[in-house]
DNA sequence: ACAAAAGTGTTCTAAGTACACCCATGA
DNA sequence: TCATGGGTGTACTTAGAACACTTTTGT
């Protein structure tokens, strides 16, 4: 590689984190307003351009704390984008990262030194996003389907453990589904994914319902 | 972002092809042989510097046709690599590609601009590569696991079409186990991911074997 | 006792597992 | 006609889909 090839100049990386949350049965997720240009005053998802003294996920974790004061959140990289004009200022390659978070946990902060407003938006809500973040919250939607199914990503939904009734919601407005409450229950159950704690949770004037909790380890089942 | 803030200098990315083909049974991987430092003299996989007019994939395609003359293969993006030291010269962040191809039909160049030599390494056999290779390298083969499963990756090995008791033989030996013939070709026929081409292939002395091909589209089933 | 929402059960079908048997070929 | 390896079939078990019924609670 020969460093001065004008070729490999003026490149960076953008670490950009796809954070939503379920609000009552709505998929959400976290954008920030921009105070500064490119697109400034436009909203956009967490994030900003990769440290060369950090690793990938440890600058995007730096950049939602940064820009929203959110701590200790578990992210994931799920695909990279590359559009050469994606960013006006120079060649940046994003690294998407997504994440769960309860937002009632959270006191996301408003304002920071790059940012004007912040706030969890209905996904189908979402209006024109800088830089190519639709694109990038398109792809984490996607994302975040395949995980529901095959994680324990929804767990930081439900520290204290969750009844099957209220986690069907959650699955059913990721996944734009309507399942059998029976068929959910039993489906969800011997996915392998959760595990009965032996508490229960007293609903007024309704029976109490188990709190099962996410598995810490999951183990991916292979087809063949 | 503050581009002349010195944190943003001197990153660039890595494009690094992992490119897999099964030689009677046996996984191997494309390495060629370094001619220039860093890492002169050092086995390495397929890849280098993407240039900033590029798309990443691009990038990968062309790293891939200069150091090995392999045009026209099909690679997907798979993981990000972002040690800090991966790379001495600048802070290089890797984006990996993986990629099936056949042996017979390609013909790699043994040496070029920036290469000494070009082999096809069985998985088992390969040492110290250069960089950060030997961890891409196992993160494709668990990818690679994964995609024989579920994707129709191993088509670029049977352009014609193959028999169930000869592709069973890739499987096994990229999953390293062994399956039972009966149920081998039944779970992969109704895997959705192969169909019958009708027409047969005659091996001396033995009863012809249906030849079937991988569809184009693979249509993945969602757990839930 | 009643409504509301939780939990359990049944039947049918589809797919996985562990087997044994039959078929087409060339020597 | 025989060995070789390819193709098909059966019994058992397990998981998904479409259903109806019972249980616990507060009013």
């Amino acid at each position: 590689m020969e460093v001065n090839n004008p070729l490999y100049k003026n490149q960076g990386i953008h670490v950009i984190s796809t954070l939503f949350t379920i609000d009552n049965g709505v998929v959400k997720v976290l954008l920030i307003k921009r105070d500064n240009n490119p697109f400034k005053g436009y909203w956009s998802l967490v994030g900003g351009a990769l440290y060369n003294n950090e690793e990938v996920i440890d600058g995007a974790k730096r950049e939602i704390k940064e820009k929203t004061g959110i701590e200790n959140v578990d992210i994931q990289m799920f695909n990279v984008f590359s559009k050469i004009n994606r960013s006006p200022l120079l060649r940046m390659i994003a690294i998407g990262y997504i994440g769960v978070i309860d937002f009632n946990k959270v006191n996301v902060l408003k304002k920071t030194m790059k940012t004007v407003d912040a706030d969890w938006v209905a996904i189908d809500k979402v209006g024109t996003l800088a830089y190519d973040h639709n694109e990038i919250l398109e792809s984490a939607l996607e994302k975040l389907k395949d995980l529901i199914c095959n994680s324990n990503i929804l767990s930081s939904l439900y520290p204290k453990g969750f009844t099957i009734p209220e986690i069907q919601m959650a699955y059913e407005s990721v996944l734009k589904k309507k399942y059998d409450r029976r068929n959910f229950r039993k489906k969800l159950i011997n996915s392998g994914l959760i595990v009965d704690t032996n508490k229960t949770k007293k609903f007024e004037g309704k029976k109490p319902a188990k709190i099962y909790k996410f598995k810490n380890k999951i183990t991916n089942k292979n087809v063949f």
